[in-house]
DNA sequence: TTCATTATGCGATTTTGTTCGCGTTCATGA
DNA sequence: TCATGAACGCGAACAAAATCGCATAATGAA
């Protein structure tokens, strides 16, 4: 049987749903992720503990809906004044500096979108790993268009590329996450790496 | 006080510490890291459960010496029959590939490093690290000797150039660990950016 | 010998994410 | 009106890592 979707379960359903991600975000930036347990949680959104597991599959999940919203807060501000015509190289490192700046806001969302990768076969890996390839699809948006301007060379596979470029920026983050390094040393890494890679995919003529 | 090396207590210390690395090793090879429980490692190891937080901080721990182990293993390979003559791109790539066939024998070292180091504080974290870092130290020499050679541009930091080379693998490895794609991707996505990134270092005369 | 110290071992307990079984609510259809 | 089915809520229970307090063994010093 079909529900519509004005049905009082639902809209209770939802009520609540909304209500475990208000509490799960203030306590997240109150005591961190591993910190915030699952039961203060639902106590502060009214509800039971177990009750959280209607709406959610594991804890991690409570956190990435949080970073997809930062994904397209970070894809807006970019296309905001982005210069199509200006060279890729400057596209895109504007493009994961905008992206570096939300994130460094609260490095418990990189540090847990890590962690949740690393869950073969449960769906909040899935999600993220997907959240990343919408990223490189942006990227390879990006170089594909300087592809096409000649402001990259003719051979280079814009996806591979764009592949590179994401790992190179994961890679970077993990000891930021870790808070072995700080925003700023993540931010000259990744931007060092996009300078790099770069040198090797502009055309020179 | 001191204690001798050859203290009564620390080889019986040793003795368990080294029937619980072997027990783990075995369990882990079975069951994998996370179906193998630190009750059954302890069982087999003819020990108690908590006994062996006498000896390790965590259970992530028990892997981190297999990793070292292999760590070790993948430099003897390289260098066995390195070139040092060589261009750099080659030289990097072959270590990248001994590397990379020793990991993918087992997929849940490189899974539970990761998650390792998504632990801050945890000594786990910094070993791991650590390692890293001397993963990073064996490229900045070599890519530091093509420097040296000419083979690779005069302008190039090496130390950032071999953090972004480790970069690249760590991205490529998360997709791979979580078990999204094969060994093979894994393999050709490092080996792509590593072609890409030398393309802008190497020297063009 | 006796005592203090140190490393090790262990059962009991705690913590916390997660599952289970059962009850409740609510729209629908006969 | 009443049975049906579906989404939701909850307390109890479970699983497994990690902690605690105490016991034991081994050694050196008095």
């Amino acid at each position: 049987m079909e529900l519509r979707p004005d049905d009082g379960r639902l809209l209770r359903g939802q009520r609540s749903r909304a209500a475990i991600l208000k509490a799960a975000r203030e306590l997240f930036a109150e005591r961190g992720f591993d910190r915030a347990t699952l039961r203060t949680i639902a106590e502060r959104a009214g509800i039971g503990a177990s009750s959280i597991y209607r709406h959610f599959q594991s804890k991690e999940e409570l956190l990435i809906a949080e970073l997809l919203d930062l994904q397209e807060e970070s894809w807006r501000q970019f296309r905001r004044d982005d210069q199509r015509k200006a060279p890729t190289r400057e596209r895109v490192s504007r493009f994961l500096d905008c992206q570096h700046a939300l994130l460094a806001e609260d490095s418990d969302l990189t540090l847990i979108a890590l962690r949740a990768t690393t869950r073969p076969g449960a769906r909040v890996a899935a999600q993220v790993l997907s959240l990343n390839d919408r990223t490189i699809g942006l990227l390879m948006e990006i170089m594909q268009m300087g592809r096409m301007q000649a402001n990259l060379k003719r051979s280079v596979d814009v996806l591979e590329a764009a592949r590179v470029v994401f790992n190179i920026t994961q890679g970077a983050r993990i000891p930021w996450a870790n808070g072995m390094t700080d925003a700023e040393s993540c931010r000259k890494a990744i931007q060092k790496g996009v300078d790099l890679l770069f040198g090797g995919l502009e055309n020179s003529e």
